[in-house]
DNA sequence: CTTATTAAAGAGACTAGGTATCAATAACTA
DNA sequence: TAGTTATTGATACCTAGTCTCTTTAATAAG
């Protein structure tokens, strides 16, 4: 997993470095989505510049995905496929990948009707996913201190 | 303009100081999308943190919008009517709002798809305007250097 | 109209999430 | 192996805020 985030940023003609390899691994070893300042904790030893500066690439190269949280606040997350969105549950922070969907051919046809010419968008979906749903179902009531587990 | 900002701020309990009255005015003032700090230097006089709280209780109030612009900039706009979204020209920085099509509608069926309970959503929509559009049409060649009507 | 209550303001420190600069270093490449 | 150049880390700086605390002012009650 690591390996290929290296490989991509190889593949874009960036050099393979020892401080982009920690970074490489400690997104690895992420499973949910983090924060720039999360990862870069775990990184002593990497500096601040450097970290940020890895995000970047990997965002641009495709790889890592940026989240925006309901709150505003800014995460990142691997990303397998390429463009897409995320079903965010605000309520454990859970993340879907959204796909296949038909937003990109209403957006194509709502641009149109302005007269305008589509080249971008950004998309968040927000509420309560599958497993938060059904917790509140057992107990019948909603589960504000359920656990994140992070 | 600036009568409405603050009507609706009293309509909300909050008192009608002076402070808000410089913010409402140097908003109403506004005809583009500005970004926080645009204001604060406009309002001289004014704390920081009050230029801010300003800003936050009018989003809350749902009169003034956020709009993120797609290099991940963060600008506010007037906004008279409830939710909706933009259409963000990425070459003049023009937008126009977009209401009343179906993506409501599209995410809820997809969210049930994934048996997902949506609560809400982020969209902003990134291309060109038809004005831009038509510049570019008139010299044959992409007007890069269109200067901003700010 | 005065006074009390309490919201709000301003100053300023602090934070997250970055970017810019620049000298030192480490990757690639010939 | 040496040279070139990308990359690094340190550090300063920046935007966009938030928080605390003391003072001030808007409103409500008398
Ligand atoms: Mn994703
Ligand atoms: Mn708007
Ligand atoms: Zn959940
Ligand atoms: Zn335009």
């Amino acid at each position: 997993m690591a390996e290929q985030l290296l490989d991509t940023l190889e593949e874009k003609g960036y050099r393979s470095t020892s401080p982009r390899r920690a970074v490489a691994n400690a997104i690895a070893s992420q499973q949910r989505h983090f924060t720039a300042e999360e990862l870069r904790e775990r990184l002593t030893g990497v500096g601040r510049a450097t970290v940020y500066r890895s995000l970047k690439l990997l965002v641009e190269a495709g790889v890592l995905c940026r989240v925006l949280l309901e709150d505003g606040d800014l995460h990142y997350q691997l990303s397998h496929r390429g463009h897409h969105h995320h079903l965010l549950c605000v309520e454990c922070g859970a993340s879907e990948d959204l796909l296949g969907c038909d937003i990109e051919d209403l957006l194509r046809q709502v641009s149109s009707a302005h007269e305008f010419q589509l080249s971008g968008h950004w998309l968040e979906v927000y509420g309560r996913c599958r497993q938060c749903l059904s917790t509140e179902t057992d107990n019948g009531q909603t589960e504000i201190d359920q656990p994140v587990t992070a």
